[in-house]
DNA sequence: TAACTATATTGCTATATCGGCATATTGTCA
DNA sequence: TGACAATATGCCGATATAGCAATATAGTTA
């Protein structure tokens, strides 16, 4: 039961999604947003969360940011950022559960 | 109002997560993922039907089966492919919603 | 078997982007 | 102002992948 809009999608359409996904498509990137999940964190936090580089974490969120799925905010030397779209996480829970399905599936083969 | 899995989800876990969006995140692929929604087609109507090369969209519905997302059933020599996961849909329309609140929201700020 | 059709594969070039490193920028505080 | 801390940016080499063109493969039919 999927809610469907406008079909076909016109073509600049289907390339904002695609772009969409195309943002999402990287693991350091997913980290991010889940780093975030339950609230606002600095870059200095976040680096240590995901365990990867400091101009690597400030380079993918400047990414997310000009995607707008997080905000930012400077408050002195630090720099907050937070989640501005939450249907992140839904694309996140439906990609799961299909995950989920999928390998479910797999090993009903073998009884 | 976001059903969650298990957070924070394992670091194979975020993997197979992006690649699925790495998946999505060609437009071409979109497309492909479109023209089967009302049902199977054959590979020379696909290519029609998005305008591309028989080699392109022989080698992106490959993508896409490898992925799990469509089937491949071989008829004498032809090829019909079909939607095997229908939560792909539902992932474009999640996002479809999420780009159209953004751009809302900026036309909002011209009153 | 030969010709034809439908689909898949391979080799290629061009482009995009990742992570690492060095460094620039900006803000704070002594 | 100078030293320091936090963040951002620019450059680099390496890798991935898109689309194109040519060709291979497999099924059909005469």
């Amino acid at each position: 039961m999927v809610k469907q809009n406008k079909w076909p999608l016109a073509k600049e359409a289907v390339e904002l999604i695609a772009g969409r996904f195309k943002v999402l498509s990287e693991p350091i990137r997913i980290q991010l947003l889940q780093s975030l999940h339950d609230g606002p964190m600095n870059v200095t936090d976040i680096t240590r969360a995901i365990a990867s580089t400091q101009p690597n974490v400030s380079k993918h969120l400047k990414m997310l940011q000009e995607a707008g799925l997080i905000t930012r905010r400077q408050q002195g030397n630090t720099v907050y950022y937070a989640i501005a779209d939450q249907s992140v996480y839904k694309l996140c829970d439906v990609v799961c559960a299909s995950l989920k399905d999928k390998f479910t599936e797999q090993s009903g083969l073998f009884g």
